[in-house]
DNA sequence: CTGTTAGCGCTTTCAC
DNA sequence: GTGAAAGCGCTAACAG
């Protein structure tokens, strides 16, 4: 499992006629007469020298790992949060323990336990279940969007209620007189709730009677946007809204097709803003899936990072509110 | 950056009232009196103890941590592979550090020393850069149809020549008489390269006459895409092709797209077959993004995972060929 | 500055 | 069976 006889520290001091304490000085940085570095160094070189992670882990009682919950890595969001996250860690001498913990709490009880006995240095968190009562406490970690019953575990999100309000705007501005919201989530509370909020509360300021579509866990979400579509016709077939801004670009792309399969037109006759800013093929360069408020993924990544690791300093923010953007991705008028 | 005081074996010791070696042989399964290991068992949980990785992978020489190494995480063919490589180690009680490395080879070389240093148990690499002389030997590696110089290190991959051979079968089982090839790709070698091999062949043994775009890291795919179709046109405005085989669902996607901009029906007038199997949303409910041919991404990463730990015991294939599926996905005829 | 030394928490002999 | 004790390779505190 191991090549039979790496190298160890003794063998360097050694090899270079110095004391143990030095190579480790030579090692961390630590002043040593430039005689010895330098014979120090050869030894390192010619005996093709690495510190042993483990013996320094033990010692240090800090892994430089950080565990990522997400749960998964194949929806796109979680893909490009976990994507911006590794690189924000690696920049800073971190790496990236990643668990998916796909609707098993277990798993997740599991990494927290982890992090809990020293194997890992703190977590980012994105999760939809029931964790908060296993969060270790004075342990470093960040959670996106969830609420947790503890309040003081800092969280991360995009400003979604302003987000809600500008997707609303956006479809004003492109000439929609009746924007509808819909929206599938799970039972748990985050701060994403605050695009209905934000929804509703720009249909008081603009004076339009809210309608929308608001599911906890549904599995027949096609099938639900289809009814929806039945009740929303008039007797001569036209619909009696003219846009949507849908929770995510997931369900605004899922009922972009089904408009499109019944023959309405868009962006012509129903304007779709999705929420997210997912890309085809998560590549930039192939532009979105639809219009959308995009979430600054990398930003937010970064700002995870950054709030992690300034835990050991100073307290952090305990809510942290990043900007959206409009970005026109072909459902819209424009 | 970590609990203050979490419990060690000795505290589980003193707790319940045995010696230290005693808790350790509960730990790990070594016979112990009934009455011990219950006591040993109790202590353990009233504690909430858990064992220090670092301790004893100073002292096992492993981690548990196998580490993966992918260009990144948001091109939904690596995010699915991630997915199930997650998957399967957690199965094993191994856990994954991730590392994106998107064109950074110092990045890979980082993440292959941390392996050589006793950080990781094993490495498994879906890679596009030169880091063959950089694969410590001696240890536990798994590599995704890269082909690297030293011909002992496994590899796993799908069947892409067989693949390739399904792609042109079904092409012209639904119809097609001029089947053409698109492929772009990096300069190094891998097992993706038999998918043109496979082209080749079908196309003799079938009396195609091999039509193919073939380029190396283009930078302007959809110019070079617009470019090969106007040299395809006939004078009359059909095209002397009819169907296509994507060396990538991505390309396989791009294309169509372009086809239908340019007011060509797909898949009525031309029929296209990509490679890979991506889903929309990478999500297996929302269907194919086109109709491709399937790695089955779920069982190579399982096989990835089989291979790297069964390398202690036994030297393990140096290639492992899986057979892939067709898949409709709305870009042929059937 | 340098060398010596005491552990970090664990596994594993080794006597009992 | 059990407990005591010797390290695994490293860092940091200490005396020189």
């Amino acid at each position: 499992m191991t090549s039979k006889k790496a190298p160890t520290m003794k063998d360097v001091a050694r090899e270079a006629g110095v004391a143990l304490g030095t190579v480790s000085k030579v090692l961390n940085g630590i002043p040593v007469s430039e005689k010895n570095k330098l014979k120090v160094e050869e030894a390192i070189r010619s005996l093709n020298y690495e510190v042993n992670t483990y013996a320094r882990g033990l010692k240090m009682q800090k892994s430089n790992l950080i565990a990522l919950i997400i749960p998964n890595t194949t929806n796109p969001f979680f893909a490009a949060f976990a994507y911006y996250i590794e690189a924000a860690l690696y920049k800073k001498g971190l790496r990236l323990l990643l668990c998916c913990a796909d609707g098993m709490p277990e798993k997740e009880i599991d990494y927290l336990n982890l992090a809990a006995n020293n194997k890992v240095d703190g977590i980012i968190a994105l999760t939809y279940s029931d964790i908060g009562s296993y969060i270790p406490e004075h342990l470093p970690i960040v959670v996106f969007d969830r609420f947790f019953e503890n309040p003081s575990i800092p969280r991360i999100a995009s400003d979604n209620f302003a987000g809600a309000c500008l997707a609303i705007e956006k479809l004003l501005e492109f000439g929609c007189r009746h924007p509808v919201y819909i929206r599938f989530h799970s039972v748990f509370p985050g701060e994403s709730d605050k695009r209905k909020e934000g929804y509703l509360y720009a249909c008081e300021k603009y004076g339009i009677e809210p309608d929308y579509l608001d599911l906890v866990d549904s599995n027949y979400e096609p099938a639900v946007l289809k009814e929806f579509l039945k009740q929303h016709k008039n007797p001569d077939g036209t619909l009696n809204f003219d846009g949507v801004f849908a929770h995510t670009d997931y369900h605004g792309y899922m009922f972009k097709n089904i408009l499109q399969e019944e023959g309405y037109r868009v962006p012509e006759d129903v304007q779709i803003i999705g929420f997210d800013g997912i890309n085809l093929f998560g590549n930039r360069e192939d532009g979105p899936v639809i219009s959308s408020i995009c979430q600054p993924i990398d930003r937010l990544a970064e700002q995870c990072v950054e709030i992690l690791t300034s835990q050991k300093d100073s307290l952090p923010p305990s809510l942290t509110l990043l900007p959206v953007k409009y970005r026109y991705g072909g459902t819209t008028r424009e």
